[in-house]
DNA sequence: TTGAAAGCGCTAACAT
DNA sequence: ATGTTAGCGCTTTCAA
């Protein structure tokens, strides 16, 4: 006499329902599955039974037998942060059509925490794995899940030796357009803010450990270039976590820059306060311009023009991919690159004289 | 030969681990699952067969013999919201510190997408469920948890008869607040603006479909009554989302309203800009306040004064009292309401002359 | 179309 | 301290 060991109740189960409806296990689990074949007369009294019981199925036995959970983890740096809740979105409406549910894990960007998610959705036995991986050039805590053969499909970020379906913005290009509207409306002195860490000075050339902070300071550095900037890797500002946007953005204003490319919504976000703070003009005395088309990029004064990211799509996306490989599909890995959207406001004007 | 019908591959399991340590599966499920005792020289031997083998623990075998998946079910409005992807982190920081996982699922606040949910949630066999109700006053969606016996905890909003823990803001005080900020500068025309659907035009006394807006309303009318305003009934506006938040704001603007209310952060927002695009200038011609302090309120110009609610302590509370239960705490159940808290900013002045 | 029996990987009694 | 055995609820051969 099973019981729940949860609560003490005794669940239904397919055995009482075969018993109830007196016909085997074997035939009751058929109707109630959904699959084998079955008489209208036994499916009916099958059916009864089962009403009459209250079964409910469990979905734990069934993965044991069949290895499918219909469960894909999902693993983001922080759901908060309204970029990751808006890809989560994304993938889980994809997943649902599907039949899929999300086991959602924050790593806080930090590989042990990510590691630690894969073991735990491993052990779970999800179908296939979403992740932002937290660092591009150590790979080492999606190992697990490549080695165990479980599908991966990597988000928003890129991760160096795994061979994996991926799906990112186009964040190269992106940046190259974002920091061309600076460029044209004459700024010279330009800089790139971004909080991500970094050991030393950022000197061109460098690997960033994210892929797409790496390509938005790669299109700015090429942008700069391009317009015959000398040594553009001396306008690159990374560390912000650690220095402070607020200690960097009073000494960008000290050294005379004019122009600032905000490598996320959240950079924008301190630069603008703190540049408000300090009774700076914008875009009057310094022109600002970020990624992410955030909610406030459009309600604040000025609005700001920003590098709008397909962040629901990202996730969507990542979703469909990973879907596809847990039905089995073997092509090649795919690696899909989505367009970035410029969106023009108030924030940019001509240097000051 | 067991096979992962996923993938081809062999698992390795405790069986492989305790023939290769020659030791019984018991006690190799002993070493492995970290319960039970054992003597050191087996310990090792179990360990480093383990190792050697690469064995990987099955959590749902476990779950099916112990009863306990250590995952929790989430259901939230909407993940890309920020009030519930900020409610979320709280939920899996608590969860996950006492050694849960999230599975998080959409209502889209409806009724039949939370029902089915639950479903869901409950054939994984999750150990508890949190939700954000979609219904106050239709909880039969929830009624399949509560037959069942999961542990289940409403946060947000509570839900007639049904006799669980909940966790909510406290918004008839907040409302009340918010509401006396308007009052105190003067004003005596305000409207509530809420997008909860509601049959037909509000009156006093009317019960709304999510207990929060239900407080919110009565804080408002409760206020205005005590200032000795006649009919406060008649200033609330609901079903903003099927008329549209720019039409009631304009004609509220064309009845000579003064002060604005905003259920909400994104009534708020859609109310801010429409009044921009008016023409209208805040506060010198309307004062508008709002409850939840999103990033852009203190962003925009005017910045916005508003009723602060505490979302990520909302999930994390909600998830503490599940945990409890689910650790088969029997006390009566428990209502904690949260004190929300006023920001005062700019966006309120005296009614234009 | 239906049934009997084995098995998924683990834990929990119960013995020894 | 260790082993034996049964069982969680389901699906899946294989036979009938």
């Amino acid at each position: 006499m099973p019981v729940d060991p949860l609560n003490g109740r005794r669940e239904v189960t397919v055995s009482d329902v075969a018993a109830a409806a007196k016909v085997s296990k074997a035939t009751a689990a058929r109707v109630l599955g959904g699959y084998g074949a079955a008489s209208e007369a036994v499916r009916d009294r099958v059916q009864a039974a089962a009403d009459e019981l209250g079964y409910h199925p469990n979905a734990l036995a069934k993965t044991m037998t069949t290895g499918r959970s219909n469960s894909i983890g999902i693993i983001v740096g922080d759901i908060e942060n309204p970029f990751f809740a808006q890809a989560t979105r994304g993938a889980a409406d994809v997943a649902k059509a599907a039949g899929y549910d999300l086991i959602l894990l924050n790593s806080d960007e930090e590989a042990d925490a990510e590691q630690n998610a894969i073991s735990v959705l491993l052990a779970k036995r999800v179908d296939g794995i979403l992740v932002a991986p937290a660092s591009t050039t150590d790979p080492s805590s999606l190992r697990e899940a490549v080695e165990r053969g479980r599908p991966l499909v990597l988000f928003d970020r890129v991760a160096d030796g795994v061979d994996v379906d991926t799906v990112v913005a186009d964040n190269l290009a992106g940046s190259r357009q974002l920091t061309q509207v600076l460029l044209d409306a004459g700024h010279r002195r330009i800089a790139f803010v971004s909080t991500i860490a970094h050991s030393s000075g950022y000197r061109v050339g460098d690997r960033l450990g994210s892929s797409s902070v790496d390509d938005r300071v790669r299109g700015f550095v090429g942008a700069l270039a391009d317009a015959g900037i000398d040594d553009p890797g001396r306008f690159v500002h990374l560390n912000a976590r650690r220095d402070g946007v607020d200690a960097i953005v009073r000494r960008l204003i000290d050294d005379g820059i004019t122009g600032i490319v905000a490598s996320d919504s959240l950079i924008g976000q301190a630069a603008f306060r703190k540049m408000r703070s300090l009774g700076i003009r914008i875009p009057t005395d310094v022109s600002l311009v970020a990624f992410d088309d955030a909610d406030w990029t459009s309600l604040s004064a000025p609005a700001l023009t920003v590098m709008s990211q397909p962040i629901h799509e990202l996730g969507a996306e990542g979703a469909r991919l990973l879907i596809r490989r847990i039905a089995g599909d073997r092509a090649p890995t795919e690696h899909v690159v989505l367009a970035q959207r410029l969106v023009e406001r108030e924030s940019v004007a001509p240097p000051p004289a």
